[in-house]
DNA sequence: GAGCGTACTGCACGATCGGTCAGTCCGGTT
DNA sequence: AACCGGACTGACCGATCGTGCAGTACGCTC
């Protein structure tokens, strides 16, 4: 009998070691070898299992997409608690795939082009617009795009600028805080 | 009589085809071959002007890391009129500098060991803590990072996911009062 | 035990990588 | 005319890149 397999060997640590490279050294960065050696592999053996380097990005990619996908078609942004549910779903999935988000956020100006990357773009396209308002003005979308912006940023970051890190879970609620008060109107501002 | 010289033949526009480069590759993803074709130049006179591809890199990053050392030395951020002054020109300052923000943004944590690129992160990370008062709390701090990483980011990505494209001189003011509304505590928040 | 599919590997390939080096061209001095 | 130094280049080097391919070890079913 056998319980969880103790080391999920194969593909999937392989797409773990890749998503780790990716996100920091890029994809081009990144080398098939680097990757196997980390994965306890040969190179030929990445090669077995995905078609390509490029298959093996996707591969890395696709879930984050998929949950991303999935979190946008069951959004409810009619309201303002409602978007305050969404923006806390949000940084939940920032959370979930700090490393895709990475990947995309970092590099992905340079892998236009390809499809999962492709996708990825454009469901930020959409979250921006679903989010914004129909009377927003520029400044409001300003607002937004730093908001977006600087809460994937800070997660992915983290451990680069923070002088003094805050634990994960303490940094949740924060952030989807701070989202909170960037996005919803609540915000008095001036003229 | 020679006027100002019509094409800066040399190492200024390697400089400038190496930082487009690195903007949109990485440092890895850029190779010397296609940074000399941009620049109309042979692969060895790369070599002739640029010790190596990381001396590069410094020329490319240099003049962006003392004008962010110049900005943090002349600011005055003890009161809300020099802390806005201090926003105004930092916005100006990765207006001026996109492409080289792109790079330590984007790729900064590939480059780690590059001395220029530990500078800049070091003078990023005094930013962030000269910036914060003394009695600011955690979410304040979070709000602080989303803002200035937002900015960067706003500014590093514009081109890639927005949608109806603002003309930099509408973007510059907007930014800097989004951030100044964001890091002066004038924001009247609940709790 | 013959046969088969899956997981995996070593070896070799052409291309490209960063880098070295000897040499060419050319305007200015002497 | 001889010389010099700066700008620039082509040929070449060893290493590494992504990829193709033949082969091996092992567990399963007839």
């Amino acid at each position: 009998m056998q319980y969880a397999r103790p080391v999920p060997s194969g593909a999937s640590q392989l797409v773990q070691a890749a998503l780790r490279s990716f996100a920091a050294s890029g994809f081009e960065g990144a080398s098939l070898q680097r990757i196997a050696d980390a994965a306890g592999l040969s190179k030929s053996s990445v090669l077995y299992h995905f078609d390509s380097k490029e298959a093996l990005l996707d591969a890395a990619l696709r879930p984050a997409v998929v949950d991303l996908r999935d979190l946008l078609g069951t959004a409810d942004l009619d309201d303002p608690a409602g978007t305050q549910a969404f923006l806390a779903r949000f940084v939940d999935f920032l959370f979930a795939h700090r490393l895709e988000v990475a990947v995309l956020v970092n590099h992905g100006s340079a892998l236009r082009g390809q499809p999962v990357v492709d996708e990825a773009d454009a469901l930020v396209v959409e979250v921006a617009h679903r989010l914004r308002p129909a009377d927003a003005s520029d400044r409001d979308a300003v607002r937004f795009g730093v908001a977006l912006a600087g809460a994937a940023f800070v997660l992915v970051g983290a451990d680069r600028w923070a002088t003094e890190q805050l634990p994960d879970e303490e940094l949740r609620p924060l952030l989807a805080a701070v989202l909170a008060e960037l996005v919803l109107p609540a915000a008095p501002q001036p003229a």
